[in-house]
DNA sequence: AGCAGATATTTGAAATGTCAAAGGTTCGCG
DNA sequence: CGCGAACCTTTGACATTTCAAATATCTGCT
């Protein structure tokens, strides 16, 4: 006995020691996380069993699956949240494997973009579908209303972050 | 000005394309999951520039900090969720850094106990004051009221995806 | 005692992640 | 035209990440 439990204590018992209590502030901040962590994990566990893919080739792919024409890797960059260094490395890889294509526009040589072949486009569209069903799964007890709810709340919090970011300066 | 706002189309753009419409879930998770980004790579950018630490090393040092007596490393690896052979190299750097001391106990010899040294208690100390106002901060715009509805329901969310894992097959 | 199985950590390969510096290309302006 | 500034991507050095396989050690059972 006593194993499946263990398993949740957490970044939760984190930090809040510097003085004994931990503002409310701190508290979401672990929580997120958290769970935020756990459920990547498992996405990530899936995906790799059922696909073989890793959670940033999806994420990748999902930009391209909305831009038929493509993205340059720049664009890719920004809309995956990963660094430009990363996001050449991830195509490079999704090329050898047929899933992207690089090509660069006749305009501007500087520029290459980035685009789904039709194996990567018909590998995503499973990737999706059952990506989704994963989700739903996952937060199956949890009231539709709440997730409804929790949607625009946390849209709150990401646009507070957003106004304090360091580089937020302004003009 | 016009330049700030650029920084937001996201991962929020993703999937959903699959046939037009997303799921409510969905549309909750890739929210949850911009903005944890965000405010990690904050926390991320704040205690390299600041501190010279890595995220992975403060969530690591914020667990032996409150056991004064040390943890063992498998022990350490389920709290950070973080993979056993990660933190082994985790360790092996803060231990070459001086903030980290590791030791073997006279019972087991199969067990690594790390324990922070004086230098990493002090270290993570400040750091963790910092951190701890760098999310009131970044929280500042959000209702306080909010912020304790939304700790309570992640938790939802989260007990939810707990109990929906592949390994969680219960017995 | 002695060995199979359980535990705990390390190692190794491959992918991802950051940042800073280096490469090309294009643009604007004298 | 011609050159420096601006833009886009790649490269290189490291740190982190996962998984699986290898090591070590301990435990229980005969």
């Amino acid at each position: 006995m006593a194993e499946a439990e263990a398993t949740n204590v957490d970044l939760e018992i984190i930090v809040q020691g510097v003085q004994g209590r931990s503002k409310p502030e701190l508290r979401l901040w672990l929580r997120m996380l958290s769970t935020t962590k756990l459920i990547s994990q498992e996405i990530r566990r899936r995906l790799r069993a059922e696909f073989g893919a890793t959670l940033p080739q999806f994420d990748l792919m999902a930009q391209l699956y909305r831009e038929k024409d493509g993205l340059r890797l720049g664009e890719l960059s920004r809309r995956t949240m990963v660094t430009n260094g990363n996001v050449t490395g991830l195509v490079e890889r999704l090329e050898a494997d047929g899933y992207v294509q690089r090509l660069t526009p006749d305009g501007d040589r500087r520029v290459t973009v980035a685009k789904l072949t039709d194996a990567g486009t018909m590998l995503f569209a499973a990737m999706a579908a059952a990506h989704e069903g994963w989700l739903q799964d996952m937060m199956a007890d949890v009231d539709p209303r709440m997730v409804g709810a929790l949607w625009l709340e946390i849209g709150s919090v990401k646009s507070s972050a957003s106004n304090h970011l360091s580089g937020a300066a302004f003009e």
